[in-house]
DNA sequence: CTTGGAAAGTCAACAAGACTGACATAAAAT
DNA sequence: ATTTTATGTCAGTCTTGTTGACTTTCCAAG
């Protein structure tokens, strides 16, 4: 069922995933699918006036919360002042509070209030629901090998905050 | 090592996969793996004074040498005028050549020019090694796994495209 | 305690790349 | 002859990113 030569099973003969061919079908199945991945959350998103950076910061306060100004910065790989600009608007939304730290009173500890929670609910429940069916129409297999190959894609230093993030439930 | 519970065989309790948690960790995945698989041609872009906008052109142009405007315009799934912008400094520069058509003479035929082919094979050389050390690490099986769900993940017209393209070759 | 530098915020200007809307041309279809 | 389709173009807007310059706050080291 993946490819085209051959049989389905076994595990034998590597190298026939590396061809060209392959690589460039997995480049597009990389950009068709995140497309669509992306597609929920836009258009819940544009009902409110809101673009993807402000989804973007939102679901990473939401999964650290408290976090700071900083290292949301790391996570998301744009300016402060591209940060900065989303960020505003959602203080003012009401969306995010940003409390001075206690430890250090330079930095700002970031949280979502309750409509931001809510509104981050919301968002997440389209693309967990879309993520949800295709997890399930893949089987269980295939998602750890979807999640494998994923996460030697990125580069080192998203990976050590994407683990960072893993296991950092209560 | 692909999710925390358990071994790493089996295929028994599906639902396990399906917790919000798992799901927003693939989410998260997504995200920070799209940032590395675009990070190469990024680099090698911003050299030229291109952008993504031309590497997506350049490359289905590439996959599909003659396709039409149109055609490109639904893979792409932006306006004409956005693609046209980007087509035309392609053209200029004489990296894509734009052929009227001879069945119909109002469609336009597109193709790669020879240093258009040089450019696509630099770019794609880069985004096809961090594709190939992906899959070799992760694995062939991974690797199905991988294109299941990516697959599933589309929205139908993208899949049409994307299976349209897949067994192109000559 | 003073000062150096880090963290955060702000202002201004700019560019890429998406969008809408309006309009032009050529050619196919009716 | 008229309408529709495919393409191209002009003008204006929006989001999201960029640089660069500057301020305020405040921890920490001299």
């Amino acid at each position: 069922m993946a490819e085209g030569s051959g049989g389905s099973g076994h595990r034998g003969e590597d190298l026939l995933f590396l061809t060209d061919e392959q690589l460039r079908k997995g480049i597009e199945a990389m950009f068709f699918a995140y497309r669509g991945f992306t597609a929920d959350p836009d258009r819940i998103l544009e009902k409110h006036g809101y673009g993807r950076a402000h989804h973007r910061a939102i679901h990473f306060i939401n999964r650290s919360p408290g976090t700071t100004v900083n290292n949301l910065l790391d996570i998301l790989g744009v300016t402060k002042q591209s940060l900065n600009r989303v960020l505003r608007t959602l203080i003012e939304d009401g969306l995010v509070e940003s409390r001075v730290g206690t430890r250090d009173k330079r930095e700002r500890n970031l949280f979502l209030t309750e409509s931001g929670r809510a509104f981050e609910e919301e968002l997440s429940r389209a693309q967990r629901a879309r993520m949800r069916a295709a997890y399930r129409s893949a089987g269980p297999e295939a998602v750890a090998g979807f999640r494998k190959v994923l996460e030697s894609m990125m580069d080192a230093d998203l990976r050590r905050h994407f683990n960072k993030l893993k296991d950092s439930g209560p």
